[in-house]
RNA sequence: GGGGCCGUAGCUCAGUUGGGAGAGCGCCUGGUUUGCAUCCAGGAGGUUGAGGGUUCGAUCCCCUUCGGCUCCA
């Protein structure tokens, strides 16, 4: 993504008048109208008939994929499953999955058929059905009376050159005539594009898209991926088939609308027109789908789903990561208002248009509405100051450019005004030219490239990481939990062994730095999820299967979950561990207990904070440690001292009450129906369990709770914070850390009393007290003039007289401001007059001398500059200022009647001359 | 993960060969006017984000650190 901004106005595309709804009608007898919800609704039912399990839509921000910022295809969230990584439930499966491409960024609003955000239907097999299936479904959706009903005769198809089996499929039985069948190469129609040749190693195979033909020409609705190779090395002969073959596709949601509804653009169906028209409502333009200002429409209605999405998921507009893609796609969107003359915030209130749109297949897009426009809100507030501090910037580039007559903005000012204070390049242009400015894109471009270089590549995280797991996780679910019944297992199995991300049979080394990796077959371990950590304890057993006398023990420093796999991480202290020995897993009791102290508090929390602030104040994500919680959640503002009071007396309020705490697993569907809270862009499995709290709080939660709410002891609010725009975090303490933090601020304020000689009630007026006199005596000691110093009238008397003017030169006590006002005194009082003062610090072994000239000497050429360092180097020292007031310094206080003297040779000379 | 910029009075910000910490708004006092940003005079308010270094001397130069902004990945 370098080019993130175009020369303006390249031109729409011209929409074909009629569009092509009369093929529609002429060919097929059914209502062309189906509405996008329809069409959804009608694909997954389609492809149930066809044994697909219907799986809900994956998460916009798998966080659990390093390899992606956001969802781009619907096979994202089966990676593991093509890669035969896990177990599987089920070997087909159809999805509609929202996804958040950035690829084409440039394209949005321009063309008819490009987005960021947009939903994508997809069937998937692994190694069950394969090409022929795919293909034949395909055409049965597409073309059956019963479901879509296209007309065959507006279909093609293409296939990979080398793809014969497809090929035979499409014309011999589907029987598409061979100029409906066109051959492309690896670089169109090979996934990943271009494998064969550039790799890179790994799944691959052909694909085969088909095509709808409209008057204005072609559109892809569907892309059928055969992964039937694995890639080895270099070509020839680099492509093995791979034993188990998948099938991925996916059929673009909107394009197929547009086709369906006989629009020309995605835009304009039924899902996205009436938010291009409240884009323009809100913008107070009308929309017209041929001009400039539909253009901007468009990429509004675009980049606004796609920021309400990914808010909705908690990503926040920032300067990292996914945070800044939401950024970007919401200044350009605010762009486009503001050069359309919005000069207000205006995105935020289409947000509960976008809910409404997508209500039925999100419903609960519809319960953020609030949390999220206030995010975008925000940050829209925030861009436009930005825009306005950058105009100050702007005009004081224009004057230089004035100056020295220069006719176009120069590409550093461009690029610096864009990198530095996110001014864009855009504004800045129609700015330049308002002054008949040309501006230089093909330089701001250039800088743009040099700075992508500057920054250098991130590190690139490969798409199917090689995990030593892997084989493991192919053999077994994963490892069984026995955390929530007991804190110590004595016949756990060690399944694998990680050193240095490599799988061993065992590790007889002992106090390694690097901590390695322990996988038992059951534990009692809590790997680190949901936002509490993962358990300590030890691994104890007998070295050697059988046992042997020798003792192994392994100290574990934390447990992290991977594929449902515990890690335990650690060092081994004594012993060997290896393989299928039977070993005795031990979680740090203590530490637990007030991880479940923290965790129930949270609990509590959360509850409090609806109760007092508002239903809108949902958690955005925790974190829960021994006898300590950090706990984000959305609130517009800061919370006063009094909420604080009420939240934390409401939380001790329940401990007090010793309320029940119960743990049930039980369906999702049912967990809903009671009320349970859940937190958006979260994926629950089917089964979940849910934690109760009283008759107060449900959750949806796999942690480690308390039975009663009593156990929790106390809890102290340490602090409040923002963490992010419309977010606010609270920390807290628990149980026995709760009443050290409470003993340790006791001994801090009797400390301070007693330093201060006060109670501790007193404290605050003492200390009020104190700072104001030290203030006085501060200001006495800078301003007043000292006992035994010197008057204007003393130094005046004491003048030397040289050609007319008066020569000062003397030692006196005070510091440099006192000389300075000294000479500025006599200055006034005694023109023409030369002075020099000085003075020294014996302890510091330091001197200052400042030297200054009346106004009519610096006139004759005198410089007060010149005369100071003429002497400052007697004393060790140097010496600057101006012609007619000058400083310097010296090391050396013994010589300063030296460098009096000198100073005194110095200027008679030169008056006298 | 990396590049660039910023941090000075309650707020918005000036401050260059390194040498007297400033303006506007706001606040306080007095006067003028007493129709909604009236005018005039006077005044309070600062560890120049923190720490270290170079220097006789650092708001300014260098290093470290904290906080904020911004772009790239």
């Amino acid at each position: 993504m370098r080019r993130l901004c175009l020369p303006p106005a390249r031109g729409w595309p011209r929409f074909a008048p009629p569009p092509w709804a009369a093929i529609m009608k002429g060919s097929t007898s059914r209502t062309p109208e189906m509405k996008t919800d329809e069409l959804r609704e009608k694909y997954l039912a389609f492809f149930e008939t066809k044994g697909c399990v219907r799986r809900p839509s994956d998460v916009l921000v798998p966080r659990w994929d390093p390899s992606v910022l956001f969802t781009p295809a619907g096979m994202n969230q089966f990676k593991d499953h093509f890669l035969g990584r896990c177990k599987l439930d089920f070997t087909r499966a159809t999805t509609c999955q929202k996804c958040l491409r950035t690829g084409d960024i440039d394209n949005v609003g321009r063309t008819a058929y490009h987005h960021t955000f947009f939903e994508m239907l997809g069937n998937f097999s692994f190694g069950d059905y394969f090409k022929r299936d795919a293909i034949h479904w395909a055409w049965e959706f597409l073309t059956g009376k019963k479901w879509l009903g296209l007309d065959p005769d507006a279909l093609s198809a293409t296939v990979y050159l080398d793809d014969d089996e497809a090929a035979d499929i499409w014309l011999n039985e589907i029987k598409l005539s061979s100029n409906q069948v066109t051959r492309l190469g690896e670089d169109e129609n090979f996934w990943p594009a271009n494998a064969p040749s550039q790799g890179p190693d790994g799944v691959c195979g052909p694909c085969s898209e088909i095509y709808f033909r409209t008057p204005s020409g072609q559109v892809e609705i569907w892309n059928l991926v055969f992964t039937q190779f694995n890639r080895v090395g270099d070509p020839p002969d680099n492509l093995k088939p791979l034993p188990s073959k998948n099938i991925d596709t996916g059929m673009g949601l909107e394009r197929t609308a547009a086709v369906l509804q006989g629009v020309e653009t995605n835009f304009h169906i039924d899902i996205l027109r009436p938010l291009v028209e409240a884009a323009g409502e809100v913008c107070g333009v009308r929309y017209d789908p041929a001009d400039e200002n539909g253009r901007r429409l468009r990429r509004i209605a675009d980049h606004v789903r796609a920021c309400t999405f990914a808010v909705h998921e908690n990503v926040y507009p920032g300067n990292k990561k996914q945070g800044y893609v939401v950024r970007r796609l919401l200044r350009r969107a605010v762009l486009d208002g503001h050069q359309m003359g919005v000069r207000e915030p205006f995105l935020h209130k289409l947000v509960g248009r976008v809910a409404e749109l997508m209500k039925r297949p999100y419903p609960e897009l519809g319960q953020t509405v609030t949390a999220v426009a206030s995010v975008i809100e925000n940050e829209e507030a925030n861009f436009l100051g930005n825009l306005d501090a950058g105009l100050d910037r702007i005009e004081r580039i224009f004057q230089d450019m004035q100056r020295e007559h220069r006719s176009t903005v120069s590409a550093a000012d461009a690029a610096d005004m864009f990198q530095t204070h996110g001014f864009p390049p855009e504004l800045f242009e129609t700015l330049a030219a308002e002054r008949n400015v040309a501006f230089d894109w093909k330089g701001f471009h250039a800088e743009m490239e040099q700075h992508g270089i500057d920054s250098g590549g991130g590190q690139k995280v490969e798409l199917f990481r090689q995990d030593p797991l892997d084989g493991l996780k192919k053999a077994m679910h994963g490892s069984r939990f026995l955390g929530y019944e007991t804190l110590e297992v004595s016949d756990a199995k060690v399944v694998a062994i990680i050193a240095n991300g490599q799988l061993c049979d065992y590790v007889d080394e002992v106090d390694h730095d690097e901590p390695i990796v322990v996988v038992l077959d059951k534990t009692p371990f809590y790997g680190e999820m949901g936002g509490q950590v993962g358990d300590t304890g030890e691994i104890v057993g007998r070295v050697g299967n059988p046992p042997s006398q020798a003792t192994l023990h392994f100290e574990v420093i934390d447990s992290q979950i991977d594929g449902g796999f515990t890690l335990h991480r650690g060092h081994l202290r004594e012993g060997r561990i290896e393989l299928d020995a039977t070993v005795t897993a031990r979680v740090d009791a203590e530490r637990r207990q007030g991880i479940r102290r923290a965790h129930s508090a949270t609990h509590v929390l959360h509850y409090a904070l609806q109760k007092h602030l508002g239903k809108h104040a949902l958690q955005q994500g925790s974190k829960v440690d021994d006898d300590w919680l950090r706990f984000d959640f959305t609130n517009p503002s800061a919370l006063s001292e009094e909420e604080l009071v009420q939240i934390e007396n409401e939380v001790n309020a329940k401990i007090l009450a010793g309320e029940p705490i119960t743990c049930t697993t039980l369906p999702l569907a049912e967990a809903r129906k009671s009320g349970a809270m859940m937190l958006f862009g979260e994926k629950y499995p089917d089964v979940v369990r849910m934690v109760s709290a009283g008759d107060f709080s449900k959750e949806l939660c796999g942690g480690t709770h308390l039975t009663n709410t009593a156990l929790v002891g106390i809890m102290k609010i340490i602090g409040e914070e923002s963490v992010a725009a419309g977010t606010r975090r609270i920390t807290a303490l628990t149980g026995r850390r709760a009443m050290e933090s409470i003993r340790q601020i006791q001994t801090l304020l009797r400390r301070t009393g007693a330093a201060l000689r006060a109670s501790a009630e007193e404290l605050p007026e003492r200390v009020e007290a104190m700072t104001k006199e030290i203030r006085q005596l501060r200001k006495q000691a800078a301003a007043g003039p000292k006992s035994g110093s010197v008057s204007v009238e003393q130094l005046i008397a004491g003048a030397a007289e040289v050609a007319g003017v008066k020569v000062v030169i003397a030692e006196v006590p005070g510091g440099p401001n006192d000389l300075r006002q000294l000479i500025d005194q006599l200055r006034r009082k005694a023109a023409p007059i030369a002075v020099l003062l000085a003075n020294r610090q014996e302890e510091e072994k330091k001197v200052t001398l400042i030297a200054g000239l009346s106004r009519d000497l610096v006139d004759r050429g005198l410089d007060a500059v010149k005369w100071v360092r003429s002497v400052s180097a007697l004393v060790e020292g140097g010496g600057g200022g101006r012609p007619d007031m000058a400083q310097a310094g010296g090391k050396l206080p013994d010589k300063l009647p030296d460098a009096l003297a000198a100073a005194r040779s110095q200027i008679e000379k030169r008056l006298a001359g």
